[in-house]
DNA sequence: CATCCGGCAATTGGATCCAATACTAAAGAA
DNA sequence: TTCTTTAGTATTGGATCCAATTGCCGGATG
């Protein structure tokens, strides 16, 4: 083990961090069994970090108990998945009805102004490419964020994040950038256009104070994550 | 250390379970230090399980990490409190609606019934008193996780789960029964008659496949929880 | 040949130990 | 008197150790 420096993050944090990678990026297959000392030699730092990490894990529900003995890697079916994203787009949806109800700060209002001017850009470009991809996530999940947090609501916020957690639920959910072809990268920059159309809608909604409007904007806005998953799912 | 025979519950779990009790009893107050020693001690256990299910309950929101070094009882404000009880009318109110939405078995709708009966029987009565609360708690429990999981949506059933940790959000959140005075109680019987007849109104309305009426009166009937919290603080 | 029993190995869970860090209090200087 | 520095102490977090349970494999027996 390397020499403990004035460490950041706390080792069993970083480790959830770690496992949670292997788990989403598939290193860890769905079902398989996830023992603590492979585990911890895998990391190298020792079972006692790693086990409070599992116990995280599984409450999250990214892991699930094996029996009695230790747990296995959750298998995501399809349904959980459509699921999540349903559950995301309710809570979403009342939170920027909340916002909306509570009223729009102008600073709020020229945050959320710059997310979709930032978007417009990516959406407009002639030619998509990783990097646009990466910056789009980004604007994305601060214009989500933003929306969110405007709510106010403590609870709600808590649900979404315990929401986001689940693979491919979360509004930042990208497509295994692995091999984006040309195609994928194309269909992947339509669904951006769309997502940024949507967007200036909920903005719009947002300000005019039409709350049941912005709800169903918004829930009907978190679907696109399936055209997502269905995107990843046919490659 | 008592001789640890054949035991059901993983020690952790068992502290968890401890220490939601002392923070919900209010014998750790809020925003009060909570050091692991102290706690091991009293509890009789080492430190091992006493430090993972504080990240536990750090988890779930009773925690608060304090500063660099430790946890406090996390102080839920009247807000939290009630953005927690929308936030419950929410979730409930969207797993009734998809519960219309896919059909109500005959199974469910039977079980439902049989809580309105018992239901009648508790809110009828002449006299109210401690074992009709405690059984009008049990009833009402069952009614509501019936309509959470008739929405067979796991995401939604865990986003509850987790709103159910929360002081007072729970749908069986009890008032501090230690001294029910005849005032309180008859109070009480009243809350519980509104709560009754409106269970018999979202009956009526999932087995009629109302998906909105049903989601309504689900988040109508979830702010029926303030009036409990009103009445507890009251006194 | 199937089944049941016994022992062995793997693995978990809790207790203890040790190092490192943050808080505290006391003492000294401005 | 007050601010700063420093030494001591409390407490956390990780590593290691030990006990106990589980699952498995093989052998014995019906």
């Amino acid at each position: 083990m390397v020499k403990r420096e004035p460490v950041e993050l706390k080792l069993r944090e970083q480790v959830v961090l770690k496992l949670r990678e292997l788990i989403l990026g598939g290193e860890l297959a769905a079902g398989q069994r996830v023992a603590e000392i492979p585990i911890s030699e895998r990391l190298g730092v020792s079972r006692t970090p790693v086990r409070q990490a599992l116990t995280v894990l599984a409450q999250e529900g990214l892991l699930s108990a094996a029996g009695k003995r230790g747990y296995v890697v959750h298998a995501f079916s399809a349904k959980d998945i459509t699921d999540a994203i349903e559950v995301r787009g309710i809570l979403e949806g009342a939170a920027a009805r909340i916002a909306t109800e509570t009223g729009i700060s102008e600073e709020l209002r020229q945050a959320l102004e710059v997310c979709i001017a930032e978007g417009e850009v990516i959406a407009m470009k002639d030619h998509y490419g990783m990097a646009d991809d990466v910056r789009w996530v980004e604007v994305n999940g601060r214009f989500h964020k933003l929306i969110v947090e405007a709510s106010a609501n403590i609870a709600l916020i808590s649900a979404l994040a315990l929401n986001d957690k689940l693979p491919f639920a979360s509004a930042t959910a990208v497509l295994g950038g692995d091999t984006p072809s040309r195609i994928i990268a194309r269909k992947h920059h339509e669904v951006v256009r769309r997502a940024h159309a949507e967007h200036k809608k909920i903005v719009e909604a947002l300000c005019s104070r039409q709350g049941a409007r912005v709800e169903s904007l918004m829930q009907e806005h978190a679907r696109l994550a399936e055209a997502n998953v269905t995107l990843f799912r046919s490659t």
